[in-house]
DNA sequence: CGAATCGTTGAAAGCAGTCAACTAGGGTGG
DNA sequence: CCACCCTAGTTGACTGCTTTCAACGATTCG
């Protein structure tokens, strides 16, 4: 599917409550093997019936997502597509190291096509911007993902 | 404040519980006069402690923030000015239509500063596009708001 | 080896941004 | 009461970034 808005990457033990919502259809499609546990809505709410901790735990995940989701408007309305795609890769490096820690090289498992959905570009413009840290000494294109050779400039990117 | 992100226009009844959330600040700044019922999150949360209906309720809340933060995502990242100025009104009418019933003439109490921001737009952007819906006879520039003369083709640009 | 898909690159067009001038209202102080 | 200023909004000319359209490479799979 060409040209959707895609509002998130999922990494292993992310909670994908809110992604669907009766008719307001976001899908959830899987860019490499994975396995999920699945509850139906209304079970799920049966269960945390008389639980309000987690009431609360997911209440918590639901704001967390906002806020990510209105930092990514910012991103999305305010930002050039080199600060767009710095700021996705340290994004992306950020929580690869939350679940495997610290390394340079970053796998990019998601098409071209997923991060310019995600970025609101063009494949075209993603593939550019690429090439264009690659000159500029900021990443080095490996197959399958980036080599992170100058973090602090993808930074100053991202964070402009 | 100059090209900050807006996130939302609140009306009366709506319940801001998610906008702040420790440092990632997003603030609430009163455009006409306001009248608010505040809560410090800790005795909402003590309240709300053995009521997951309540919560329940909450959560509900949070998640249609969520969608509507993901729609937003759509409307900042693939569409035009014109789309994103008619979306805008046409959202804005349904909501104050929930509350006062439909009407022809859209008050816009809020600035073409706080639209731009809203929609990702610069101030000039803003202007050009309400000036040419004017001249394409979809609406009526008036003061302090706008008179809707076409709605369908309003809703069409919208829908886009 | 072809076929297909994904990614890269180039040239051209278009939309929104930037910079700047101008207008209209609203309030203040002489 | 009027001159002045200050802000909000409009409009114009121009630039520039991203998109669009198109061709070309690279990799995979039958």
């Amino acid at each position: 599917m060409a040209a959707g808005q895609i509002v998130g990457f999922a990494l292993p033990g992310d909670f994908l409550g809110m992604t669907t919502s009766g008719r307001n259809s976001f899908s959830a499609d899987a860019i490499s093997a994975v396995e999920v546990c699945r509850f139906s809505k209304a079970s799920f709410q049966r269960f945390a019936e008389d639980k309000p901790n987690l009431l609360r735990r997911i209440n918590e995940l639901a704001i967390r997502e906002l806020c990510q989701a209105r930092e990514h408007m910012v991103l999305l309305g305010r930002r050039s597509a080199e600060e767009k795609v710095a700021t996705f890769l340290i994004s992306w490096r950020d929580r690869l190291a939350r679940q495997n820690g610290e390394c340079v090289i970053l796998p990019l498992p998601m098409s071209r096509q997923d991060i310019a959905d995600y970025l609101a570009l063009t494949i075209e413009t993603v593939s550019r911007t690429f090439t264009k840290l690659e000159r500029d000494g900021v990443i080095e294109i490996i197959s399958g993902g980036v080599r992170l050779l100058d973090a602090a400039r993808a930074e100053a990117l991202a964070a402009a």
